[in-house]
DNA sequence: CGAAAATTTGACATGACTCAACTGGAGTGG
DNA sequence: CCACTCCAGTTGAGTCATGTCAAATTTTCG
């Protein structure tokens, strides 16, 4: 479990990772396995810990009045999960998340949090993480405000490849903000098409 | 102009500023003025400077095809404008960023970015910065994907009541996603109401 | 096989856009 | 001070994209 973290960090920073960093990324990340439709994070719950994904699939998403789940992010291998916000200001999250397949994560507690972010390679991966994901989220908003349902599918698959694979057309259609029928009439008008 | 920023950082950093932090600050960024409609940053152009707005407002935006101005951010008094992607990659920046009002501005160019960084109370406030930023952007996604024209308006009164005395309608519009026809309808339909 | 989940399809409703006209300031120059 | 223009905002009619609801069909998986 933690070679695939260790690995990811290596990759993702200048810095090499000292057999002490390696022993506290060990102590700090605790794995954990989830089954199908288990909770990381349930809605009302404090964010208590980090979660990288080792392997499978999540969904972080509301439930609105009518109980619709309005999905915001997916992820799967080598991501991150959690309620950044209520992890930080120590509020109680407004999200679930779930595993859409069987998921091994590795959590990291708040208590670590701290001491984990004051290793270099880390902190540095960090940031980088943050830079892209605040691209990821600039990109995304701007499709969502300006985009048509049609152009924003056709942008997801050209930015997230992998998890067009990964999730069914009704989770994709929730993430994109339409229904699964919007959806399943905008691919069936590309068949014509192509 | 200095002084602003100055005071800025303190109130968003546990560390104390030193006399030499404050030397460095101003020596790296340097102030200017723009007037209203004069571009900060222009499509095409590498993002040379991030902006810390000391007095002013401003726009970014893109331009569709139609020669419509898509409004991604506004920024006032206290704000950051600049595009943080064409910023880092070095890369053409696909937005304009405008005086909507004559704006005094102190520019921060990168040439001086990673030694001000190194500072401890800067790099704490940037930190706290980008925080928040996820905070509003991940919200402004959800509402974007999941609500109505109405509903979004109404969070962008509750969560930007500065920006809503400083900007005019069709902007407000523009940033929200929606037509200056349709806000000035849902507008209308509220007076009803109460 | 059989049940549940996912997708497709159709009819209809509706929110938001487009286009065009009109109103009402806010400046500006004579 | 008036005429003129520019810009913001409003209003109406028609259209289009997407949502809603209900049913049929296909796929998945125990």
């Amino acid at each position: 479990m933690h070679e695939t973290l260790i690995e990811y960090i290596r990759e993702r920073s200048q810095t090499a990772l000292t057999s002490d960093d390696i022993a506290l990324i060990e102590k700090a990340f605790m794995p954990k396995r989830f089954k199908k439709r288990q909770y990381l994070l349930h809605e009302g719950e404090i964010c208590k810990c980090l979660f990288f994904i080792v392997k499978g699939a999540v969904r972080q998403y509301s439930v609105d009045d009518k109980g619709g789940e309005q999905i915001l992010n997916l992820g799967i291998e080598n991501w991150w999960a959690g309620d950044r916000e209520s992890f930080h200001k120590e509020m109680p999250t407004i999200y679930n998340i779930d595993a859409w397949e069987e998921t091994d994560a590795l959590l990291l507690p708040k208590l670590y949090y701290n001491e984990v972010n004051a290793m270099t390679a880390f902190s540095e991966m960090r940031v980088l993480l943050d830079d892209n994901q605040h691209f990821a989220n600039q990109r995304r908003l701007k499709m969502s405000i300006n985009h048509t349902a049609d152009e924003r599918y056709d942008d997801f698959i050209k930015s997230n490849p992998l998890l067009v694979q990964r999730f069914p057309q009704h989770v994709i259609a929730s993430y994109l903000g339409v229904t699964k029928e919007t959806l399943s009439r905008i691919r069936s008008s590309r068949l014509v098409k192509k």
